[in-house]
This record gives structure tokens, sequence and C-alpha cells, in this order.
DNA sequence: TCTTGGATCTTGACACTATAAAGATATCTG
DNA sequence: CAGATATCTTTATAGTGTCAAGATCCAAGA
């Protein structure tokens, strides 16, 4: 994932500037996510991102076209972040259906933590281009694991209710994920009653969370 | 220097173009939601909004400072629907505190439907003044009701296990209405397997989500 | 080895944007 | 009717995304 000597292009140094970056398509991408955890979503600017990979202000067009480009590249791994650590999830708890798609929440969350700027970018409000081939596969791969899981729950249990369908538990299950995440990335739940300081009582959050729903869900 | 009097073609409506706007703060928010109503959140500007009210492009700064005070204004609008329309929806389902939350929950997801621009503003990633003490106190108001719900529920049911506690069940709640509205609005659903495009079917797929999620709150 | 085509990056320019300072105008208060 | 004040305009500055044209490097083919 790095290039061959890794020395050689640092832009803050004096290192030899060369006229060609090397692996500017890499460095972009850190430099935009790296500029997102410092300032935010609003302190983001692609000029900014072109200054810290030590290249001039119009050389990321040749590699993403515009804005959306670079945005969109990074969808791509977040949603590629999601789908494979939600199938590893899937993986460690192997057995009870229902345990794995527990794992499978905490999962989503737990990507969402790991990199914020990233999810924030996956989910956010900035333009992507949805013509990306790899931003819509690996999306597409994130949702169908979770769908495909409960499935997997609702053949299982022989579904009671008919007003409890599959399709409203998978969308129940990514929404309570993913609000959660939003909200607490957005830092809207430490704001008011809820202060989920330290890291290990989120993921015990999460955990209720989930129980709860995966409990409404069987029955 | 503009005409002043007696020549106007500028507004859509019989407006004499005045020195003096009269109500500019009110047709500034409208200015930004409808801006954002017809070309996204990328393409929301200030200057924009003030062309759209027929003013300069710095008046909007007397009224607001700087564009966080505009968007925290409408954010603030936002939070006042939100609590307003969960109180009602509690008035209405009056009776059983199970059917309260899940009014409430529906109420969320209802508002964010009816005002999309202003939903994405409220809970955007556009940057907001949290030093607004109006904003600040529609948003605990807001929280606050459907806390207090979900405290009333578990106050009633007994609680059970001590796992299922009350902060875990109000932040489920919040999240999974909150995390529907978002991956609604964003598109995030209609772009794959869940097809929700018939407005009846939007409300009844939120109510059965919320159906199982309560159902797990109170087991 | 030398040349040449194509990929990569720079320069320069354009039309935008937010915001601040200072001046112009209307409204309000005494 | 006069000041004072709130409201809006003008003007200016610094920063932004993107485009077109030129500069530079790399990697084949002769």
């Amino acid at each position: 994932m790095c290039a061959s000597s890794s020395d050689e292009h640092n832009s803050d140094t004096e290192k030899t500037r060369r006229y060609h970056h090397g692996d500017l398509r890499q460095a972009l991408i850190r430099s935009a996510e790296a500029l997102i955890a410092e300032k935010g979503i609003a302190g983001f600017t692609l000029r900014e991102c072109a200054r810290r990979a030590g290249v001039s202000p119009s050389a990321p067009s040749h590699h993403f076209g515009h804005v959306a480009g670079l945005l969109s590249a990074i969808a791509a791994l977040g949603f590629s972040d999601i789908a494979t650590a939600m199938e590893h999830a899937q993986d460690q708890a192997q057995g009870n259906a229902l345990d794995e798609l527990q794992a499978i929440g905490e999962a989503y969350i737990t990507v969402a933590m790991m990199n914020p700027p990233r999810f924030r970018i996956t989910f956010g409000q900035m333009p992507l281009d949805w013509n990306n081939p790899e931003l819509l596969h690996e999306a597409q791969r994130a949702f169908g694991i979770l769908e495909r899981q409960v499935r997997t729950i609702r053949g299982d249990s022989g579904a009671g209710d008919p007003v409890l369908d599959t399709q409203a538990a998978s969308v129940a299950a990514w929404s309570i994920v993913h609000g959660f995440s939003t909200l607490l990335l957005d830092g809207r739940l430490n704001r008011f009653s809820v202060d989920v300081d330290p890291e290990k009582s989120v993921k015990n959050l999460a955990q209720k969370m989930l129980k709860m729903l995966i409990n409404g869900i069987e029955n």
C-alpha cells in the first residue's frame, strides 16, 4: 500500500521536489482524510489537499476530474471498509444467525468510529459521483450482506406476523446503526443528556441498542 | 445605484424594491430552503440567497452575521418543528405509552419528509453556531420529549433485564428514526433493493420498523 | 543509444464565493 | 423637525474549483 521508496516524496521537507509525485492519487486521499480530521467537513478544500500533497492546485484534476471524483474514491473505500468488516464479523460470530446480525451491526458502528472522516464523506452531503462503478459496487456489496443476514433470520424464525416483513427488518437494522453512527460522529449525543465519553461505553451502548432491535425482529 | 422607487422588475411579486426590504430575515430563510430544495446542499450559497431575496451580497450579514448564523436560525426551526410535531403526536395517541412512542417516532420521520432542506440543515454537516441559544433550546426540547417518553415506558414495564436500560432505549429510538430519515432523504434507500417510491409505503415501512424496535424495548 | 508519444504536473486565468469596512438610506424616537 | 439607529449598498480582499495551454518526465520502439 505504500510506495517503493517512502522517504522520497515528502512535501514538508525540502527533499528534491520532483515534477512527478509518484503516488499522488493515494497521497490526495490521505490528505483529504487528514484535513477533515483536523478542520472538519467545512474545512475541506481541494486546493488545501493539493497543498498538503505538495502539488499544484490543479494537479488533482488529472486523477479525479473534479472534487466529486476524489470524494467518490474515498466513499468507495468507506463502503469497502464496512463490507469487509461486516463479513469478518459474520465469520467470527458463526453459528447463531441472530448473533451474526448483532456482530454485523456492531461492525458498522466500529468502522464509523475508526475513521470518522471517511464515514462522513461516505454518508455525508458532499457531492458524490454515483456513476463511479467502484463506488456503486462496494455500496451494494455492503448493503447486500446486511440484507442477506436479515433474510436468513426471518427464514429461520418462520415469520409470525406478516407485518414484520424482511424489508422492514433490514432497513430497520441499517437505520439504527447508521443513525447512531451519524449522531455520534456529529457530536449530537453528548450534547444532551447522553454522555458517551469513554470509548468502552459507546460500544456497550451500541450492543444494547442492537439487542433491543434484534429482540424485536425475531419475535 | 439602483432605481429608488418607480420602476421594478426584480422580484416576482408586485413589491417595489425598496432600500429597506422590510422582512429580509424571513425572506432569506425562505430563499435558503427553496435554493436547497432546487439544487441540493452543494448548491447552497449565501450570495444566491441574497440574490433571490433581491438584496446585495452582504445584506445577510446584518441579520445573521455569517453563514452559520442563517443556517443556525433554520436549524432552530427544524428542531422546533420536530418538537411540536412530537408533542402533537403524543397527545393524539394518548393512553398507551407504547403507542405514544410509536407516534412520536413517526412524527420525527414525517417532519423530515415534509421539509427536506430544513432537515438537511438541521442534521447535516454544514457549520452551525451552537452558541445560538434558540438553537440549543429547541434541540434540547426535541430530545427531551423522546427521552421522557422512553423513561415512562421503562418505568411502566418494570424493567426486566438491566442490560436494556433507559438510556440505550432512548438512543435506540432516536437512532432508528434519524437513520431512516437520513438514508431516505439522501436517496440511499431506493438506490438498492429497497424501493420506497410511493409516499404511503414509506410511512408504512416506518411504522413496521418502529413496531419492531418498540417490541424489543418493552420485553 | 536516441527519439517520440503519452501520462503527469505547472502556470495562468476566469468566474465564483464569504466576509469586512465604510458609505448611503430609511425608519424610529425624542 | 432633528438626531440616532437600524438596515442595506458599495467596494475591496483573500480564497475557491475548474479549464486551457504549456512544461516535464517516463517508457517504449527505432
